[in-house]
DNA sequence: AAGTGGTCTAGACCACCTA
DNA sequence: AGGTGGTCTAGACCACTTT
């Protein structure tokens, strides 16, 4: 598509982080700092939302909308991607693309909040409640792939935020003296960057699972909760870079402390 | 880049599902039906998975890939972008893109397991336990924006599989004759469609929270659990294309029915 | 046969970061 | 200043679905 004289379009790339003004209905304007696949990937959610294009029906064909809004097709395709992965829209080979009806079962769900406190480095304290040497989890045992006899050492922590419990850790790990792993988890040095810098150097992978428990009655006292009380258990089992489970651990948060939340649908905001 | 002489590469598009033979370790393999920004990711995963290219390392630039695997910047870009959304790498404008360390803290849970169970609708049998019209539940009052003295409609289903009690939904809406929602709610053949084929028509979009919870005795005894054992509350609040909350309902499952999973790092399989 | 999405090319300019 | 990622173009061929 040509564009209108040689007019020179102002910004290509990543435009400064400024927001659309609002207000704003027309078409693709290629003044705008804001990029022409977002704004017409903005521009079709609109029309999902008032229902012009209404769940079920089908958008325009990618070439269409390239025509009709005068980009590319790569860039139309890129709309239309956004709107894919925000799982508002489908794609479906050879037919077209559909809007979705809301899907209340494909929704996943974010640790934002626990994230968010985990940030907040400054008013986070650790404290160190037990480290011991144990023969005994056989739980724990079965998914190091350790053996009967073999020592295990178990560390639990209590992570306070501004003052308040936040987070009981529990956290095991086999009795190798010369894992660097073993270190880590002793060392309040390394600890900080361990769990709150939300990274995990030396491991490869790992399997996380949430489950809902019931807190007992020591780790209520640690947690300032009543026992009996519902809570979250963020189970770990970490590897190592040569596939082999590393370290197995679980974090208990309080409901309240930490939400799970999940949109779904259209939100146009 | 040029291609050699005029070699007719078999298939462009979307190749039949085929997966790679495995056992390959070389380049792009043009002639393949794998796409080759599939084949240059999955290359690309495996050194980081080998720590050819170590987590925090610079991946080569784009353009360098490119060149280096004889395809366009756009493909070798889609390339990256694949491991970008995958979480497995992490790109900074301006100046590379890096290994992601494994970030446990930004993971997201997906309910697949709830859905596979919903989804075998064969096995699936509902029973509607109670459907009042209460004046009484306040907490639902407020989250539909319901008046002190106006009527609502409160539903209660045991969903069972395959024999076994599975799911324990509670329901509540507007006491408004004229709504089509409340004639959802109440009929069981819409009442499939509304909840078991995963999506919802009538509605635009929805807030889901996942809280744990602990049974009380009613729960435990339709689910068949003991009281006081913990579980998962989907708590949904749902709004109409007005915008205006609907629905406001909640499952209540218990744990080893439904898990949450997910995995981190670098899963080369 | 026609239309749709999936993939791909070979360039281009821009904003950002680092040296 | 040079390299990097972010965006964009104007086409192309393919596989798939529908007509």
């Amino acid at each position: 598509m040509k564009e209108e004289g040689s007019v020179k379009r102002p910004a290509r790339g990543r435009r400064p982080a400024e927001e659309a003004p609002g207000g704003w209905t027309g078409k693709v304007d290629k003044q705008s700092w804001v990029p022409a696949y977002a704004q017409l990937a903005r521009l079709l959610r609109r029309r999902i939302a008032d229902e012009t294009y209404a769940p079920g029906s089908r958008l325009p064909s990618e070439a269409t909308l390239a025509k009709g809004f005068g980009v590319s097709p790569m860039t139309a395709r890129q709309a239309v991607g956004v709107l894919s992965e925000e799982g508002i829209v489908h794609r479906v080979q050879g037919s077209g693309t559909f809007v979705r009806r809301i899907e209340v079962l494909k929704t996943h769900f974010a640790l934002d909040t626990l994230h968010a406190v985990l940030a907040d480095q400054e008013n986070l304290d650790v404290k160190l409640e037990r480290a011991v040497v144990e023969r005994v989890p056989s739980g724990a045992r079965a998914l190091l792939g350790a053996g009967d006899g073999e020592p295990l050492v178990v560390v639990e922590r209590l992570i306070r935020h501004r003052g308040e419990p936040f987070a009981f850790q529990t956290a095991c790990t086999r009795f190798d003296p010369e894992s660097p792993i073993l270190e880590k988890m002793l060392n309040t040095a390394v600890l900080t960057e361990f769990f709150f810098e939300a990274h995990l150097p030396g491991f490869k992978k790992g399997v996380l699972e949430l489950v809902p428990a019931v807190l007992d009655g020591r780790e209520a006292g640690f947690l300032g909760e009543q026992a009996g009380c519902p809570a979250f258990r963020l189970e770990q089992l970490l590897y190592d870079f040569g596939d082999r489970p590393a370290a197995f651990g679980w974090f208990l948060v309080s409901p309240g402390k930490v939400r799970l939340v999940s949109r779904v649908g259209v939100w146009d905001d």
